[in-house]
DNA sequence: ATTATCTATAGATCTATAGATAATGC
DNA sequence: ATTATCTATAGATCTATAGATAATGC
């Protein structure tokens, strides 16, 4: 039973030489905490191990003791990220469903999502590279997971309502579309934001996604 | 006269002991190129200076003579990425100019770029963040002028042939996806590529982009 | 007795430089 | 004389561990 609640931070093959399985959560939990504003702040290789002990509460030695080297520290951090993201992303899509009007919704759930997250998605893109290889594979695993929402969500409206049938292929490139322009606002928020406001980026690229941008002028499509 | 050859990797506020400005290109381009596979193979962090100097030819002592620090070295491959990617997409741009078929080339010719230099575009991003923040917003810069390449390239279409009038923040915004939708290929192709070939990428990206996924059923826009 | 935590440091690694040597041109 | 290149290493830094100490429960 409990072996649930820890198989979180605990089981996910990051050995510790503590027994206690609830006391290797909790510390575990203080680690990913402070770890998460350290490499956010420092990035990967200018955050020491001792800054991490230190920030976490305890020292050097313990530190050891709940992970085997830094790059385990790393890996926890990643999937503490990813899990936030995904539980995030799965809230703001668990509205109603009809036409176009939930497509939008979609779209706006997650970009406020990317929107609040900033940090986190930014941090996810730079320090997966620094993931043994192993890892590195569970990581953009993680990532797809989260785009295969969007499909899903994309494949259910299918042919409901305003819009259209969708074969499979135009659904998953439209849900990496929107997945990747989510994560755009994080990105290049720093830019974007002279020029939009979330809400502003939101109502554009909804107008985008749904294709009405290029069809004001009448369709002289073959 | 000689200055505008060696501007480019020379005045460029990297100092150098050397005094011969034909040699200091010569010996910097030699060290670009042998880091470019390094930093591609093994990453910023993980690639020695002496790894660095070793694949250029020349001695660390030597190599330091032509970069203050490692650093250098790093904004020195940065400039020339971005140097390589902005001519490869200006030169697949400089085609004809009327609609919607001019788009759907930019588009083509972008993602071909994309193509061909994955590693490039995946290495800028990786490294960038390791840059001092003098240069990182350089390199930043660098990223929104082949963005607004796009940008402009759409406002010169707006309202020609079958192409509507176009504000300018819908022109940034479209510009900044196009940019986005290349180099997601690049990120994602080892996953894209079990479902698309690049051809069928900008295919289905093509139609998506001039809005007509969404479109097949009557409009039922109010 | 067992488990958890700490201090102190070994060991490895890497950047950047000092000082010596070779090559070039007046 | 001046310029370019090399070898050898100082100096700094950081990860991970060994061994000592404290806390907990039988």
């Amino acid at each position: 039973m409990q072996k649930k609640i820890t198989a979180n931070l605990n089981a996910e093959g990051v050995p510790t030489q503590i027994k206690n399985p609830e006391l290797v959560l909790e510390r575990r939990r203080q680690i990913v905490d402070a770890t998460v504003h350290l490499f956010v702040e420092h990035g990967y290789h200018k955050t020491t191990t001792r800054m991490i002990a230190k920030a976490a509460g305890f020292s050097i030695g313990s530190l050891y003791e709940y992970v085997s080297c830094k790059e385990d520290v790393l890996y926890l951090v990643c999937e503490a990220i990813h899990g936030e993201v995904q539980r995030a992303v799965e809230e703001a899509l668990s509205g109603s469903a009809n036409g176009r009007a939930t497509l939008a919704e979609v779209i706006c759930e997650y970009c406020h999502v990317c929107d609040q997250m900033n940090d986190h998605i930014l941090l996810m893109y730079q320090v997966t590279q620094f993931l043994p290889s192993q890892w590195k594979v569970k990581a953009l695993e993680n990532e797809l997971r989260i785009t295969d929402i969007f499909i899903q969500a994309l494949l259910v409206l299918s042919g409901k309502g305003d819009i259209p049938q969708l074969d499979y292929k135009t659904a998953a490139l439209v849900g990496h579309n929107i997945s990747v322009i989510g994560q755009m606002w994080a990105f290049r928020r720093w830019y974007l934001a002279k020029t939009f406001s979330i809400d502003e980026y939101v109502e554009y690229q909804t107008r985008f996604i749904l294709g009405l941008v290029f069809q004001p002028v009448q369709s002289i499509e073959k």
